[in-house]
DNA sequence: CGTTGGTTTGAAAGGACTCAAGAGGGGTGG
DNA sequence: CCACCCCTCTTGAGTCCTTTCAAACCAACG
């Protein structure tokens, strides 16, 4: 989407923050808005019918989220802010008026749609496949960003991280204490780690 | 899709058979055709850099696949027979050029990525969470039919169902064996179970 | 400075994996 | 039509890894 399709869109577009841990939508809730992420994560709760949770899916910067309220009528999953987030809330109905119109929005659509499920296989494919430290190590390579110089990748609540992985989050922490073990990871803190080496790091992995 | 939209389809449309085994399309292949099961059951494999292989959903009759073709230039998967099959083979390019002209193809598209998303998603959700024989428990519903009064499920090889919950196959093997002395499946054939009671099965799970 | 929520660490138990041997089934060739 | 072979599935025993339960630790916050 660019400038000029926001500007084909009259109805309010709303800016909105939400706090670590805030729920943005629920579950089978009414869908009628999308979303993008302007700032923070937010992650993508599945529950299944039996009570057991997962991760499916982390929103990053710049990301697209709900949606399915494009095309159904209630949400797949729980939106949660991981950290303090700032975000802004589309009406759907909006969206799908101007699409029916616009050939090269509806095209982009199509892509997003390609580019989050191929997203969520590769996802699941790396984060649940293998030993623990493996899937520690896989989920750090896929966060991992350069700033000024150093590697760095955010860390979350050990708990989640265990959502993600389908790991305990003792695991979890034990993982990352033996990755820093030997070597391959600074000391993590509570929300962020350092990576010497990615090399390092990809060749762990495989 | 519907009869009219089939035949505004001039392009030519392929009937094809694929013995079980048979490679349908590979991951980073040129991505030219969607197409339709007609008969038959097909793993979609996805291969990570290191190697590891995970079975990112199964084809059944009348779903389709390959959707990747409309909007990127390669296949995101491998698509295998995992028995003989019939399927049809369409050229993306003329779906692609019928979606513009018509708004309800369109949304009819749009849908079905939803769909597959989300059924991606719940598929690994629940085959990835939880002890090994309830994955399998979970299997069983999820692929359960009923035939004549009875349910059933279709078995794969142990390999490829190991592949989809991330098992190994002595285990997927022990799972099913422990399931058949607790009484909730019939002894397992090489391909098929008999499921007495559902209701049993989905109690298990939880 | 005590409380609280989250993280780390330890020891023991349980589950999945590995390696290995044996059984079953389908297909081929004699 | 039978014997044989090969591929797959099952089963067993031992090892390794993850989980469980518990306690200690830490940082943030009142």
């Amino acid at each position: 989407m660019n400038e000029e399709d926001f500007e084909k869109i009259h109805a309010p577009i709303i800016d909105l923050q939400y706090a670590p841990g805030e729920l943005i939508y629920r579950q089978l809730e009414k869908a009628e808005h999308i979303y993008t992420l302007r700032k923070g994560f937010i992650k993508l709760l599945l529950s299944n019918i039996d009570g057991t949770q997962r991760i499916v899916r982390v929103i990053k910067q710049g990301d697209l989220f709900g949606m399915e309220s494009l095309t159904e009528n209630f949400y797949h999953h729980s939106a949660i802010a991981l950290e303090s987030v700032e975000l802004c809330k589309i009406p759907s109905l909006e969206i799908g008026r101007l699409s029916e119109t616009s050939p090269r929005l509806n095209r982009q659509l199509m892509k997003k749609w390609s580019e989050v499920l191929s997203e969520s296989q590769t996802w699941f494919a790396q984060l649940n496949t293998g030993r623990a430290d493996v899937r520690v190590a896989r989920f750090l390579i896929r966060f991992s960003k350069e700033v000024n110089g150093v590697f760095e990748s955010p860390l979350f609540k050990r708990e989640d991280l265990g959502l993600m992985m389908d790991l305990k989050f003792e695991t979890i922490s034990r993982s990352l204490a033996s990755l820093a073990d030997q070597g391959l990871i600074g000391v993590p803190t509570r929300y962020a780690v350092r990576i010497p080496s990615l090399d390092a790091l990809e060749k762990f992995c495989s």
